[in-house]
DNA sequence: TGCGACTCCTTACGGCGTAAAGTAACGTCC
DNA sequence: GGACGTTACTTTACGCCGTAAGGAGTCGCA
């Protein structure tokens, strides 16, 4: 895992809401600059979005831009800074408002399936630490849509809080789910299932004890065998056919999420 | 974040099986192994635990043990391997059953409990993707721990699963904030308050129509204002006083899982 | 015209994981 | 009992990493 928020905090937040104070146009003596602080994150998260987090590296970063490794550090202070910056810049393409007539379950819905495609597009972004946040101007922005949707449950403060604090980790987790599915798929060339009864067969060969020793997993396994439906039918629009292991992270997200709103209905009805 | 289950899945799970085939006491030629899986295991966890995942080099474990870095590498096929084995190894401390008398959801709530404990324990193991699950005997444990309990629900198996794939995900959430707050305490030598002070000021003069472009939080922090206790009184028994921020994730964690529980609850009563 | 500020490059250091090859201890067999 | 093959461990080395230090070239302004 990557941490953020190592650097001084004054140069990363002065960094992260630059947009907000642009450089005083300066055309101070100097050679041009060709690199600018967003051109390094931009060149930054592409990297992260399609090598992932372990082929990002300074050098990487200068080599995508035509530069140096070492060029980067007149602009940014350093690896973790940067990670800030890029943590931030991303955040920018979470939603920002929903429409509240549809009420507050359906708003909830729609909002937490685009921050868990969001999280999907850039898994990398799972990666990085929640210590001591870096709050940045989009991050911020996005905790703003969630407590105004959240404010349309009419619950008091200190539970709305409580909410950001479980619903936001909540999608945080189904994302790494689906993320890891993915890479599952990506990394072995056999299927999902293909992956899956290999590595069964190891284990049971194993651990030829294993139904005694875990009875309620392989208890389960058994009753859920049937209940595993086939590949559907393809879909006709011709999408691709969505792999065993993603659609069920996608069917456990919609399935906790609606435990989690049941929660949060039964907190408004106990409360009136 | 580091990622598990990279090597030859043979190779890793025999060796994350081994004390169920112990090897067949081989006396055969060459020196006596001063070195062991389980010592080595067992000297990266401490690491690990005592100095963070950063710390955690092959050469540290095998400074620890009196050896070389290259001397793991007869016992250990290589760096993630290793981290699989101490993923598995501290599962070992996780609860094995709970008395079913006092009713589900005051054992749902003792095993979160544990299991957030644990996790605090070992922040570390937070930081192991769980991409491709490697598996292993006390983790499997653990699964069937928490399966045997839900079982109590009356809920139908594919629920069961689901419930697997939200709960596990909320108590990694959970202490994640935790050892987040306690990462953050331990960094700065300020305290919660002071720290979140000086953040707060220096954002507010970055940015001073933070109150207008985001409005639900800036409200959200104005009307929680009063509410916020002071340090309560000191516990007479002596126990230390939980910093804030820690406080609050476990706050958060609590409520949160009551959120959950009273999900459980509806989809039961639906159902029946 | 030259000074000073500024961007970017080269070089270098100490870390990392681990491949390759060497050394020494031991059980086994002539 | 001595040679041999197997095994545990060490030494050395390679190519990565983040980044400190210092040098080279480019520009605005006096």
């Amino acid at each position: 895992m990557v941490f953020a928020g190592q650097g001084d905090p004054r140069r990363t937040l002065s960094l992260l809401w630059r947009a907000e104070a642009p450089p005083p146009a300066r055309t101070g003596p100097g050679p041009k600059p060709r690199l600018s602080v967003d051109a390094i994150v931009a060149a930054a998260v592409a990297i992260a979005d399609e090598e992932g987090m372990d082929a990002l590296s300074m050098r990487a970063v200068g080599d995508r831009l035509g530069r140096t490794a070492m060029a980067l550090y007149t602009h940014v202070p350093g690896k973790s800074e940067l990670l800030d910056l890029m943590y931030d810049a991303v955040h920018a393409e979470l939603p920002r408002s929903y429409q509240e007539s549809a009420g507050w379950r359906a708003a909830l819905t729609a909002w937490a399936g685009e921050v868990l495609e969001f999280y999907v597009r850039h898994p990398w972004v799972l990666q990085v630490s929640q210590a001591r946040p870096v709050l940045g101007p989009h991050e911020y922005a996005g905790l703003d849509t969630l407590l105004a949707l959240l404010r349309a449950t009419g619950l008091p403060a200190g539970t709305l809080r409580r909410l950001v604090g479980t619903l936001f980790p909540f999608v945080r987790g189904s994302a790494q789910a689906v993320a890891d599915a993915r890479r599952a798929a990506a990394a072995t060339g056999s299927s999902d299932e293909e992956w899956w009864a290999a590595r069964s067969a190891a284990l049971l060969e194993l651990v030829p004890d294993f139904a005694e020793r875990f009875p309620a997993v392989s208890g389960l396994e058994a009753e859920a065998e049937g209940a595993v439906e086939p590949y559907p039918d393809e879909d006709p629009g011709g999408a691709e056919a969505v792999p065993y292991l993603e659609r069920e992270a996608r069917e456990t997200f919609r399935a906790g999420l609606g435990v989690l709103l049941d929660g949060i209905e039964a907190a408004r009805v106990g409360r009136t």
